[in-house]
RNA sequence: GGCCCUCUGGCGGAACGGUAGACGCACUCGACUCAAAAUCGAGCGGGGCGACCCCCCGUCCCGGUUCGAGUCCGGGGAGGGCCACCA
C-alpha cells in the first residue's frame, strides 16, 4: 500500500465521476425517511458554450447540495436546459443553422462540461424546454389560465422596425447616435400598437407585494427591487369636468390630492382618447401635428431623461371639482397613457416637473403647501423650484390648516361623498405581454375560426408541436405564418378551415415553472405530480444571478400562485432562500467578453488544473454574492494547495493505520492538532449553516494543512491524532474538491472503505470539549489601546486576569503614576484599564 | 431624479462592538540546484529607525455614542447596481 507521490487530477477525477454515477449517489428520493432538501441553480441558456459564470453558480450550489446530502438529507439537485427563445434563434440565424440543431449541440457540450466539473446532479431528471413533452405543459397552463381569465388578448405596444416590417424584442433595439434603431438593419424603430396575449399578473400585485415580507432569506436588495417594480402607489382619482362639454369627465390620478387647490392646468397623454373630443377647432391643426409627431417618436426618446418637456394647449378647459375653477387642458410628451388614468392634474408649485412645464409655457403657479415650521414658502410667481415635501395646507378652502397626510384622507373621502372621486391604488407593475412574433418558442394553442374567433386548442390535442421546417430569417412576419402545414387547420369547435395562432410564447414562460417539472420530469399526464410537490417544494435554496431580480424571479412567484390556485402546489412562494452570485470578471477586472479578449472558459482550465482546482478557486476567491476577478496566479495557488494536501497524506502514510484507541493519549502538539481538527470541523460547518461563506471555510482547511505539515508524529497517539486530522480533512474538503477528497479518504481508510463513497458518508462532527480552549490569550488595554496580552485559564475571573495584567512590564509602564478609574473585563477576551 | 448596495495592505479578502489585516496571491531575501523550474524557510500596512525592544499613525472623509468603533448613529465623498418624466 503506497500512494502515488503525485497529485494527478486528470486520472482521479473521471474515475470518481464514474463511481458516483454507477452508485446513483446523487439521485433524489433515495432516502424517503429523511427530510427533503431542494437545492436549485438557475438552469442555463445554452445559446453558446459554457462560461465561467455558469461554473460559478453550479459550483456554489453543488457545494451546498453535497454538504446537505452528507448531513443526511434526501437532496434534490436537478439540472436542465432553458433551450427555447430569442438568443438561440438569433445565434442560429447568424450561422445559418436551425436553432434545434444548434441548441442540441450546445446542450451536448454543456452536459459534458458539467460532468467534467463533477457536479452532483440527478441527471435522470434532466429537462429541456425545447422538448414538446415539456412545452406542452406551457400550453396546458395557457389553457387553464385562459379559462380563469389570467390570460387575455389585448392591444399592446411593441417595438416595430420600420425596415424589417416586424415586431422586434427590446434586446434588439439599439441606440445609434441617440436614435433607437434596429440592430439588424439600422432602420428606425417605432412603437406600434398590435394585438397580443398577456398574463394578468397585476391581479396578483398585492399578493406578490405581501409575499415579500415572508422572504426574509432573500437578499434584501432583491426584495427591494421587486417592491419598487411592483410599485404600489396610493392616491386618489379625481374627475375634472370638461367645461362646455356636458357630461365629459377627465379622470386624473394623483398621489398628492392635498395639493389640488394649487392645480393650475391639466395634462393629457397624447394618446388619451379624450384628446380628439376636447380639442378646440382652432387648436386642432397644432394638436394633431403634435400627436402625430409623438406617435412617430419611440417611448425612450419621448419620455427619456433628456427629452425636453413639450406640450400644446388643446383649447379646452376643465373644472377643478374642489374649487370650481376652470383650468386649461394641455397635452404633453411626458404624460404616459398607460399609467394612472393617462391624465394628470398639474400643481407646479409642488411638483418639479409641473413647475418646469409651467415656466416654459407661462402657466400660473400657486403655492398651497406651507412647511409646518420655519420660513413660509413664497407665492408661486416667486418660486425658484417646486417644494415637494409634505406640509400644512394653505389657501385650500375648508382644508386649510390640515397636514398633508390628514388632508389626503379627508379630501379623498370628501370626493367620494360628492361623487367626483375616491381614494385608489395604482401599480407600476404591468400585465406581462408574452406574444412573440418569433419561431423558437412554444406555439400558443389557439385557432382562429372565421365563425368562432379565437378558439383554444383542446387539451387532448396538445402539444401543438413547433414545425421543424420553418424558414427563419428574422426579417419578416412571424415565421410560423409561412408554414402552411402548421397554419392551416380546422376549428376544434365546428371543423371549419381555420388558421392557427402563429405567435409563440416568451422564453420566460418556460422558466416560470421548470423547478416543478423536475419533481416528476417524465409525467405524461400532468405538468408534475402534486404529491412530489408536497414533499419537495418550496425550493430550499435557489442560486442564480441578481440580473433576474424583476423578471424571472417575479414571474415564477406569479406562476407559483397560479399553480396554487390550480391545486398543484400547497404554498404561496416557490422558494425559501435565494442566493445571488456575483459575476466572474476577466483578470483585468472587466466583464469577460470577446471585445476585451479576457474570457477564460472552464473546460480548458479543468484540463490543465483539474475540476477541483477550478472549484476551489471559485469558492475561495470571495463570498458567493461578490463579483470576482479571474486570476491565473490565484488559480495556480489553489492548485498548489491541493498538491500540498496530497503530499501531506503521502508523507503521513505511516499514520493511516494508527489505532483510534490511542487518540485519548495524544498530548502536547498533538493535542493542539486535535483541537485544530475539531475547530476546523466547526468552522467549515458554520460556513454552510450560516451565510455560505465558503472562502473562510477553505481558509480553515489551509490552516489545518499548515498545522499537519508542522508536526512530526512519533508515538501511536501522535499518529492517531494525525490520522484523525487526515480523515476529517478529506471529509471537509469533499463539498469543495470532491474528487481529491474521495481519493484521499480512500487512501487513509484503505480496504475498509472499498465499497463506500465519501460523498455519501455522514458529515464529520466535532467534540465541543476540544473546540473549547482551556487557556486563552487575553488582550490587555490601557484606555482602549492594546498594551499587552496575557495567557489565562478560560474560567479565569477578573481578579486573576487583573493580577496577571498588572504584572506585565509594558502594562506596568503605562499604568505608572496613573489612577485606575475603572476596569472593564470581558471574560476570555480582554481587560481594559481606564486611567486618568 | 428615485431606490438600493459597496468602500479594510500592492491584490482577493478575514475580523460575536473587544489584539485590524486570518487565509491566499504578488513581491523580497535565504536554502536546495551547474543553472532554472518545482519545493522548503523567513519577511511583507506606513513611519520614528538599517537592528532590538518600544512608540506614533492607520479600515474613504467629518462628527457622535461607548471603557473600547472597520463594525452602531448622523452628515458628506467616491464607485457600482436597478428603475427612471410613474403624476
Amino acid at each position: 500500500m503506497s500512494m502515488n507521490e503525485r497529485y494527478e487530477p486528470q486520472s482521479i477525477e473521471p474515475r470518481w465521476q464514474k463511481r458516483w454515477e454507477e452508485a446513483g449517489a446523487f439521485k433524489a428520493g433515495r432516502r424517503p425517511q429523511a427530510e427533503p432538501r431542494y437545492v436549485l441553480e438557475m438552469f442555463p441558456y445554452p445559446s453558446g458554450a459554457m462560461h465561467m459564470g455558469h461554473a460559478r453558480v453550479y459550483t456554489i450550489g453543488d457545494a451546498l447540495a453535497r454538504y446537505l446530502r452528507k448531513r443526511g438529507y434526501d437532496v434534490l439537485h436537478p439540472i436542465g436546459f432553458d433551450a427555447l427563445g430569442l438568443p438561440a434563434e438569433n445565434a442560429a440565424i447568424k450561422d445559418g443553422r436551425h436553432p434545434a440543431e444548434r441548441t442540441r449541440e450546445n446542450i451536448v457540450s454543456f452536459r459534458a462540461e458539467m460532468k467534467k466539473l463533477g457536479y452532483a446532479f440527478d441527471w435522470e431528471r434532466e429537462i429541456v424546454t425545447a422538448d414538446p413533452e415539456y412545452y406542452r405543459w406551457n400550453q396546458w397552463f395557457f389553457l387553464q389560465m385562459l379559462q380563469r381569465d389570467v390570460v387575455y388578448r389585448r392591444e399592446g405596444k411593441a417595438n416595430w422596425c420600420t425596415g424589417c416590417n416586424t415586431v422586434i424584442a427590446n434586446e434588439q433595439v439599439v441606440e445609434q447616435e441617440g436614435n433607437q434603431v434596429c440592430e439588424r438593419c439600422s432602420s428606425p424603430v417605432v412603437e406600434k400598437v398590435i394585438p397580443e396575449w398577456a398574463f394578468r399578473i397585476t391581479k396578483y400585485a398585492q399578493s406578490l407585494l405581501d409575499g415579500l415580507d415572508g422572504l426574509g432569506a432573500w437578499p434584501e436588495r432583491i426584495t427591494t427591487m421587486q417592491r419598487n417594480w411592483i410599485g404600489k402607489s396610493e392616491g386618489a382619482e379625481v374627475q375634472f369636468a370638461a367645461a362646455g362639454s356636458a357630461g365629459t369627465k377627465i379622470p386624473v390620478f394623483t398621489t398628492r390630492v392635498d395639493t389640488i387647490f394649487g392645480c393650475t392646468y391639466v395634462v393629457l397623454a397624447p394618446e388619451h382618447p379624450l384628446v380628439a373630443k376636447l380639442t378646440a377647432p382652432e387648436r386642432r391643426a397644432e394638436v394633431d401635428a403634435f400627436v402625430a409627431r409623438m406617435k412617430k417618436t419611440d417611448a425612450v426618446e419621448r419620455t427619456g431623461e433628456n427629452a425636453p418637456k413639450e406640450g400644446v394647449f388643446t383649447g379646452a378647459r376643465a373644472v377643478n371639482p374642489f374649487t370650481g375653477e376652470e383650468v386649461p387642458v394641455w397635452i404633453a410628451n411626458f404624460v404616459l397613457a398607460e399609467y394612472g388614468t393617462g391624465a394628470v392634474m398639474s400643481v407646479p408649485a409642488h411638483d418639479q416637473r409641473d413647475f418646469e412645464f409651467a415656466k416654459k409655457y407661462g402657466l400660473p403657479i400657486k403655492t398651497v403647501i406651507q412647511p409646518p415650521k420655519g420660513e413660509r414658502t413664497p407665492p408661486g410667481d416667486q418660486l425658484a423650484a417646486a417644494t415637494t415635501e409634505d406640509g400644512v395646507l394653505d389657501a385650500s378652502g375648508p382644508f386649510t390648516g390640515l397636514s398633508s397626510a390628514e388632508a389626503r384622507r379627508k379630501m379623498s373621502a370628501h370626493a367620494a361623498e360628492q361623487g367626483f372621486g375616491h381614494a385608489t391604488v395604482r401599480w407600476h407593475l404591468r400585465d406581462w405581454g408574452f406574444s412573440r412574433q418569433r419561431y423558437w418558442g412554444t406555439p400558443i394553442p389557439i385557432v382562429y375560426c372565421p365563425d368562432h374567433g379565437a378558439v383554444p386548442v383542446p387539451e387532448k390535442d396538445l402539444p401543438v408541436v413547433l414545425p421543424p421546417q420553418a424558414i427563419i430569417t428574422g426579417t419578416g412576419e412571424p415565421p410560423l405564418a409561412k408554414v402552411a402545414e402548421f397554419v392551416n387547420t380546422t376549428c376544434p369547435r365546428c371543423g371549419k378551415p381555420s388558421r392557427r395562432e402563429v405567435e409563440t410564447m416568451d422564453t420566460f414562460v418556460d422558466s416560470s415553472w421548470y423547478y416543478a417539472r423536475y419533481l416528476s420530469p417524465k409525467d405524461a399526464a400532468r405538468p408534475f405530480a402534486p404529491d412530489a410537490a408536497k414533499r419537495w417544494l418550496p425550493i430550499d435554496v435557489y442560486v442564480g444571478g441578481p440580473e433576474h431580480a424583476v423578471m424571472h424571479l417575479l414571474y415564477f412567484r406569479f406562476w407559483h400562485r397560479v399553480m396554487r390556485e390550480l391545486g398543484l402546489v400547497q404554498e404561496d412562494e416557490p422558494c425559501r432562500r435565494l442566493v445571488t452570485q456575483g459575476i466572474v470578471n476577466g483578470s483585468d477586472g472587466r466583464k469577460m467578453s470577446k471585445r476585451w479578449n479576457n474570457s477564460v472558459a472552464p473546460g480548458p482550465m479543468v484540463d490543465r488544473f483539474g475540476a477541483d482546482t477550478l472549484r476551489l478557486f471559485i469558492l475561495f476567491a470571495a463570498p458567493p454574492e461578490k463579483d470576482i476577478d479571474w486570476s491565473d496566479s490565484q488559480v495556480e495557488g489553489l492548485h498548489r494547495f491541493l498538491r500540498r494536501v496530497w503530499r501531506v497524506y503521502h508523507d503521513r502514510q505511516d499514520c493511516f493505520g494508527a489505532p483510534e484507541a490511542a487518540l485519548a493519549q495524544a498530548g502536547g502538539d498533538f493535542l493542539e492538532l486535535r483541537r485544530k481538527t475539531h475547530r476546523t470541523i466547526k468552522r467549515v460547518t458554520d460556513g454552510f449553516e450560516a451565510d455560505l461563506k465558503f472562502n473562510t471555510g477553505i481558509a480553515g482547511l489551509m490552516e489545518l494543512v499548515n498545522a499537519l505539515e508542522a508536526v512530526a508524529p512519533k508515538t501511536d497517539a501522535d499518529r492517531a491524532a494525525v490520522r484523525e486530522a487526515l480523515v476529517a480533512l478529506a471529509a471537509l474538503l469533499s463539498p469543495f474538491a470532491p474528487h481529491a477528497a474521495e481519493e484521499l479518504w480512500h487512501e487513509v481508510l484503505g480496504p475498509g472503505a472499498r465499497d463506500r463513497l465519501l460523498a455519501e458518508e455522514p458529515w464529520p462532527s466535532f467534540d465541543p470539549a476540544l473546540v473549547a480552549a482551556d487557556t486563552v490569550t487575553i488582550a490587555v488595554q490601557v484606555n482602549g489601546k492594546l498594551r499587552g496580552e496575557v495567557q489565562a485559564a478560560v474560567a479565569a475571573g477578573e481578579p486573576e486576569v487583573r493580577a496577571l495584567a498588572e504584572g506585565d512590564e509594558k502594562v506596568k509602564a503605562h499604568l505608572e503614576g496613573k489612577t485606575v478609574r475603572k476596569v472593564v473585563f470581558v471574560p476570555k477576551r480582554l481587560i481594559n484599564f481606564v486611567v486618568g
